[in-house]
Order: structure tokens, then sequence, then C-alpha cells
DNA sequence: GCCAACGTTGGC
DNA sequence: GCCAACGTTGGC
């Protein structure tokens, strides 16, 4: 299974809102960068996310499951860009900051880190395991 | 509110 | 196909 990590500014679309949506989940819509394309088009159903609050919050309060492979976008009215479906899963109980993640030498290779910009990431799993162990999620 | 990083666009 | 200009994201 991969890992990866979405970010979404809470004002935009936040970790409440993908929590009421349930086990339907919602489209991951409106990603226009291709290298963020092109990891929700690696994803299959059953990996798993972090959900990353950008913004004033900058920190991961959730983790989400892929429940509907890349298919196309139709907020794109070019029609080039996809998305993926994903349904929240459970809270992070102690939600991980960015400047936690920065302050450990052990997850200093992290997009979240390297690539502020790109707004869905892979994330390695020995970096998800330490993640969940910091946010306090029994995996 | 500013600015760095970076992706995209468009002229040549 | 290159590269300058521009727009956007997101941290600070």
């Amino acid at each position: 299974m991969a890992y990866w990590l979405f970010k979404s500014e809470p004002g935009t679309w936040s970790w409440t809102q993908q929590k009421k949506k349930g086990a339907k989940g919602e489209p991951w819509d409106g990603v226009r960068n291709y290298q963020a394309a092109n990891n929700m088009k690696a994803m299959k159903r059953g990996d798993k996310g972090f959900f990353y609050h950008s913004g004033k919050e900058r920190l991961i309060v959730g983790i989400v499951e892929v429940i509907g492979e890349y298919r196309p976008d139709i907020t794109d009215e070019k029609g080039i860009f996809g998305l993926v479906d994903v349904k929240a899963v459970k809270d992070v109980p102690n939600p991980v900051t960015l400047s936690a993640v920065k302050a450990n030498t052990k997850l200093n290779e992290m997009v979240l880190v390297n690539n502020t910009r790109l707004s869905v990431q892979p994330v390695r799993g020995s970096e998800w395991s330490r993640i969940c162990k910091m946010g306090g999620v029994t995996e």
C-alpha cells in the first residue's frame, strides 16, 4: 500500500467538511498541476493519505483513504486534469505541525518540507509511521 | 502583507 | 525549443 498527503486550505475544504461526508467520501477536485495529478494517477483503492491544513494552521489533522481511482475532473473545462475520491478515516489525535515535521531530522526529506507548493504528495512508509506515532495514531 | 519558489504561458 | 514574464501557492 502506498501513502500520500493531501493539502487543503481549510477555508476552501476542511477536515471537518471531509468528515461530514463520511463513508461516501468526496472527489478531490480542483487540482491543476501535472505533478499532483500524476501522483493521483498512481493511487490505488485502499491507499492511505494524510489530510493537511495549509495556510494559517499548517498541520496534519486527519487520515483519509482512497476509495475511487483516477477519473476525469468535470470541473476542469479543458478536460485535462482528473481526480480521485477520498473518505475520512480517522482524526490525528495530536495534530502534527509543519514545524514539528521540520524539527525532526528523520523527516527532513519529506516532500512537505522540500516542495511546499505541491498539493498532492507521496509519503514514504517510514515517514508515515513516524508521523502516526507523533500524532498518537494507532495504525 | 511580503516574498520566494515554482509552474505555466507566450513570444521569438 | 528556449526563456522571460507572469500568476499562484504557501510559509513566514
